[in-house]
RNA sequence: GGGCGGGUAACAAAGCGGCUAUGUGGCGGACUGCAGAUCCGCAUACCUGGGUUCAAAUCCCAGCCCGCCCUCCA
């Protein structure tokens, strides 16, 4: 295995191995559950699910970390306006926005810690920091000091002198410098606070990820992501935590993932383009999210607009026709009586493989989506070849091609729901496929979607023997109205969901 | 001002010294009653100006644009 991955660290990329032989620990900034989560996250979380399932693909076993940041300013801010206990507010924000992550396929991180259930392991990182003398209290907060730490700047390639140029400093705090930032802020009344050393209080937010990535992964770890926006300052402030308190390297390699933008412009509330995740779901399927993300690399912003989406849910459906055709052919039982393989499967043999080859190189190169997508599209025009080049496709073949493609579509997050072809039987939808055999003169066998599905093709065939193109035609437009496909092949019409 | 990353055909997006990327769309052909699917073929590219090289979209220099971060942010 020669995984090459891009280190934000260094700017380069750099061949990955874990610390410990077969696992790899990894730990990727969570949310913070104010709101429900959005497409920005989505993009993030969709991105590492990839890089998870692709480590797995090769062999590791991943301990995948994400934190939930339930304590901080703007869940304190929005659930005061809503009138509701801050901690009860974050708490139904995580398991909405988690949820919604779920319905969008991303598998959930093998652990999601909470900053309000690790506020001690938070406070000890804070004791450890001060002892090594790289903070100060001052009236009840307590600041890191950013000169204090000569790494500073390492992971964003800044000097601090430029830093402060830009630094700002709110009124009321008792910063000693405009680059230091606070570990633990003295308490507000009506906010949420915990006892500590300095009084009650609440953590700053950066702590809580330095904290908790290395009580449940140690140090160092080997993979810490997130959205290329915390690059700086938070990333960097975390690695000044954890590396002040402890003296050992804080994380091996450093992923940022390129941030969505809509239609060019940054997400944001201000400029109302703010979609959340529930809102584009009932507008698209979850794969065809899933993929819009995967089709641009990981480290490169992509932009949403509907057209994109759309572009993508049609290069979906040229995968998934070539997996229905797959399954088809999977399913035949063998005709042949010669066991051995023609040269024409033969040379099908090698474009699974490779297939398997190119996929793998493709990912082998900092997770490389759209050339591991090039990969799969040019096995879908071997595949429609093997199809039709006038010889039966062997069935053990086809079923091998089949576990191929779907093993390796998967780990790009495709392929995870049932190929579309049976619908389900909702009453309308069979009422209103009785009508249409009513109009057709058309006798059903079965009261089931799929029975008169097959039923309005018959009548079709019939038609179509008898040159009635019009009654042919007004079947196969009604059917497609209703989101069936209706396709005449040499082997008889075909349906299929869309 | 400082830091980071970009500018590739109609659009999206790989490639990053010599080899058809890929997908969507367009055009033509095969198949078809038609449509669709599929296959075959075609067209439209590497921001600008220099340089290095036998050879540059790919390396170097200069310039012009664009995005992000430096304040909370995935």
């Amino acid at each position: 295995m020669t995984l090459e991955l891009y280190n934000s660290m260094t700017r380069s990329k750099e061949l990955f191995s874990p610390l410990h032989d077969k696992t790899v620990k990894m730990y990727v900034c969570g949310m913070t559950v104010y709101s429900d989560a959005h497409i920005g996250h989505a993009r993030t979380y969709v991105a590492f699910d990839i890089i998870r399932r692709y480590l797995e693909y090769t062999g590791y076993t991943v301990n995948y970390i994400q934190n939930v940041t339930d304590v901080d300013d703007k869940i304190i801010a929005a659930a005061k306006r809503e009138g509701s206990e801050p901690l009860a507010y974050s708490k139904r924000f995580t398991q909405r926005c988690l949820d919604d992550l779920a319905a969008l396929g991303v598998r959930p991180a093998d652990m999601y810690p909470k900053a309000s259930e690790n506020i001690p392991a938070m406070i000890a990182m804070i004791e450890q920091i001060l002892a090594n003398g790289y903070g100060y209290v001052t009236d009840g907060d307590v600041y890191f000091s950013v000169d204090r730490f000569d790494a500073y700047g390492k992971l964003s390639g800044q000097r601090r002198d430029e830093m402060k140029v830009g630094a700002r400093v709110e009124p009321g705090e008792h910063k000693h410098s405009p680059l230091d930032f606070a570990l633990w802020k003295a308490a507000k009344p009506g906010e949420p606070s915990w006892e500590s050393p300095w009084g009650r209080g609440r953590p700053g937010w950066h702590i809580e990820c330095s904290a908790m990535s290395s009580k449940y992964l140690g140090l160092p770890f080997d993979i810490h992501g997130g959205g290329m926006d915390l690059r700086f300052p938070h990333h960097e402030n975390e690695i000044a935590q954890a590396e002040a308190a402890t003296g050992k390297t804080f994380a091996r390699f450093w992923i940022h993932v390129g941030l969505l933008t809509i239609h060019g412009e940054k997400m944001s509330k201000s400029l109302g383009n703010f979609i959340t995740i529930r809102d584009l779901m009932t507008k698209w399927d979850p794969q065809v999210i899933r993929m819009f993300f995967a089709q641009a690399q990981y480290r490169s912003p992509p932009d949403y607009t509907e057209k994109a989406l759309g572009d993508v849910a049609k290069s979906l459906e040229r995968l998934y026709r070539v997996k229905e055709r797959l399954e088809t052919h999977a399913s035949v039982i063998e005709k042949r009586t010669t066991s051995g393989l023609s040269p024409i499967d033969q040379e099908y043999v090698s474009s699974i493989e490779c297939l398997v080859a190119e996929f793998t190189a493709a990912m082998d190169d900092d997770f490389n989506t759209p050339k591991a997508f090039a990969a799969l599209f040019e096995f879908v025009n071997k595949s429609n070849k093997y199809f039709e080049n006038g010889e039966a496709p062997s069935p053990p073949l086809c079923r091998r091609a089949l576990q191929t493609f779907v093993q390796v579509g998967n780990v790009l997050t495709l392929f995870q729901e049932p190929s579309a072809a049976q619908p389900k039987d909702d009453s309308v939808l069979v009422r209103t496929l009785e009508a249409l055999c009513l109009r057709y003169n058309v006798i059903a066998t079965e009261p089931t979607t799929a029975g008169l599905l097959d039923a309005l093709l018959a009548g079709r065939t019939v038609a179509r023997k008898q040159k009635q193109w019009a009654i042919a035609d007004g079947i196969r437009q009604d059917l497609e109205k209703l989101g069936f496909e209706i396709q005449d092949t040499d082997r008889g019409s075909v349906w299929r969901k869309r």
